[in-house]
DNA sequence: GTGAAAGCGCTAACAT
DNA sequence: ATGTTAGCGCTTTCAC
């Protein structure tokens, strides 16, 4: 029953209390080197009866060791990354290191601002999504003399190790596959993409695949912010109305897919016949819908895992453990009820 | 260009650079004290080409102050936390304060551990979901001698402040709703509960108002773990098989809700009228779907603002602030599509 | 198995 | 406006 502590207690309070030298009290705390149980039982009993909770701070000053590892992500509310986080925790669950979130919400500026805050804490490592940064970010990474892992996305040069795969292969995959079902008047709707380079390098792949065959995108539509499934829906409806010939809709993300496939299964449309629809990610989400949507597995629980496990490694093995890896996934692509197989008989005879 | 640093830079290191005392730096780095003009940029040059990044954990221990904000909470993946969290960290955007997440998974003993992790780095104050603790915890939150905010929920004795709603009384107004609109055969879909104590009291509310109305839920199902739009989906189907009669579900949060509708939509069940439905939350996924499902604003967005609010006082007004509040907030009834107002001509004539 | 001394990188409090 | 001194609460290192 402690009263309410005017000033934290001390290693010092539990060493008087338990009659034990502070050292011997910081081993006992720590698990560290030889201490007879009997006196590890008096201090164990000192320290609880006290509520001692000890001070990471000093103790992380002084052993110039910090068990945090940062990690940086762009948002929250987009279900994506927090599935990435939990696999990061989950490997991270049994080990000294733990996992602090950052968000830059998308914004170049707020990541070197959440950077240089994690930092000046001194973290063991890093785990950052992307793999575009400011000069200032990557000479903070660079500088920072610990283990960064870019993760999401490997079309580029990592600082340290990346974990991802590339949206650029992703989009090209995601055109041949509708190609090959026969689609040919196609409509891309995605966020505005200045910002997220992932969603922006799936749609040059996308359209790099289509110019490939000969085509190209026959309409597009592009939103920002707001609820997803509802902005899915609107978009909808207005590329088709500008558009009603368009066969096939690739969305950039899963939920403004969902949003589209919900309009279309309202409106009557015949899918996948009429009208074909796939998203991006994978989301879980997907399995409660009416159809199974078209998507594309963005590997998010293996790119965490693999990452934490790659600082782990490093953090672990004193020596610098094996840099300047590019760990590329393959993504799956699921075809779901809204993306056919192949072409109907009927048309694209070719 | 800093070269990859073997040692991390210090303030000893840009005040050689710089010719100007560690001391002078510091101020100059925290814009502390007055600084002439000309040294000021001298030693933020040096600081700048350097490349230095300042030690927060000497900065804390030396000054005793540590400005970030503990926020512990049960889960990232219900889409309610991180709202919440989004709404701390508008209101500590401007400030010198910096949220820090922990993650519970809505169990006790992790709850204890993560406060244990949290505490021992001595944030400046602790903003924790539910206002039900261990005793260990308690202890710990009491003893930590910071600004102490539990949130969410009001139906209990604060450790010293907090802001929420009542969900007893939010299961209440849910009741008498759906009975004031005729609905008599009501059924009740939900989280197994032993860990959800919010899932709890507002169930424990609603059947506490059908009672006073004499009445009893008539049937009821639950659910662990998995997707939750899928699992709605699937309790739905269950219960209605089983209980054909049923004029009524209620939901214990949106995304079971959701899918519940869009399994009567495909059903050809007649909603509201045939089955009334309602979830609890009010989130925004909602605004996508083909009928607005009946639910309850939660107050996410103010229970954050408010929270970070009373924190950010306490923490600038170096006396303690207005202790032991309990701010109940007042979720409102949204009909949506899916719980009409008032009965049906025909039945309950009453 | 235990203890004493030194110092981690910074800032508070005092000089000047 | 700038510099000096003395810690912050722990851990490292070395002694016993």
């Amino acid at each position: 029953m402690a009263e309410p502590a005017k000033r934290p207690l001390t290693l010092r309070d539990v060493s008087e209390a338990s009659g034990v030298s502070e050292m011997t009290v910081s081993r006992v705390l720590r698990n560290r080197g030889d201490v007879s149980e009997a006196t590890r039982q008096k201090v164990l009993e000192a320290a609880k009866s006290l509520g001692y909770v000890p001070n990471k701070i000093a103790g992380a000053l002084a052993s110039q060791r910090v068990n945090l590892v940062a990690v940086i992500i762009p948002s929250l509310s987009n279900m994506v990354f927090p599935e990435v986080l939990s696999a990061i925790s989950d490997v991270l669950d049994d080990t000294p290191l733990q996992p602090v979130v950052g968000v830059t919400n998308y914004r170049k500026d707020r990541e070197e601002k959440v950077l240089y805050e994690m930092l000046s804490w001194r973290p063991s490592g890093v785990i950052i999504a992307g793999i575009e940064h400011s000069d200032a970010s990557k000479a903070m990474l660079r500088g920072a003399g610990i283990p960064v892992v870019e993760i999401m996305d490997t079309d580029g040069t990592p600082i340290d190790a990346a974990v991802g795969i590339s949206h650029r292969r992703a989009g090209r995959m995601m055109a041949e596959a509708i190609l090959k079902a026969g689609y040919r008047r196609i409509g891309f709707l995605g966020t505005k993409m200045p910002l997220d380079h992932r969603a922006r390098k799936r749609f040059e792949g996308f359209t790099e695949a289509l110019a490939k065959a000969g085509l190209e995108i026959a309409d597009q539509e592009f939103y920002e912010g707001g609820s997803a499934l509802g902005k899915g829906r609107e978009m909808t409806e207005t590329i088709l109305k500008r558009s009603p010939d368009l066969d096939f809709l690739y969305y950039s993300n899963d939920m403004i897919g969902a949003g589209g496939l919900l309009y279309c299964l309202e409106n009557g449309i015949d899918v996948p016949n009429d009208l074909g629809l796939a998203g991006f990610n994978g989301v879980e989400l997907l399995q409660g819908l009416p159809r199974r949507l078209a998507t594309m597995d963005s590997c998010r629980e293996e790119i965490g895992r693999k990452a934490a496990e790659i600082v782990l490694a490093r953090v672990e093995g004193d020596e610098a453990g094996p840099s300047g890896q590019n760990i590329e996934l393959t993504p799956k692509i699921e075809h779901g009820d809204t993306l056919r197989k192949k072409p109907r008989d009927a048309d694209y005879p070719e």
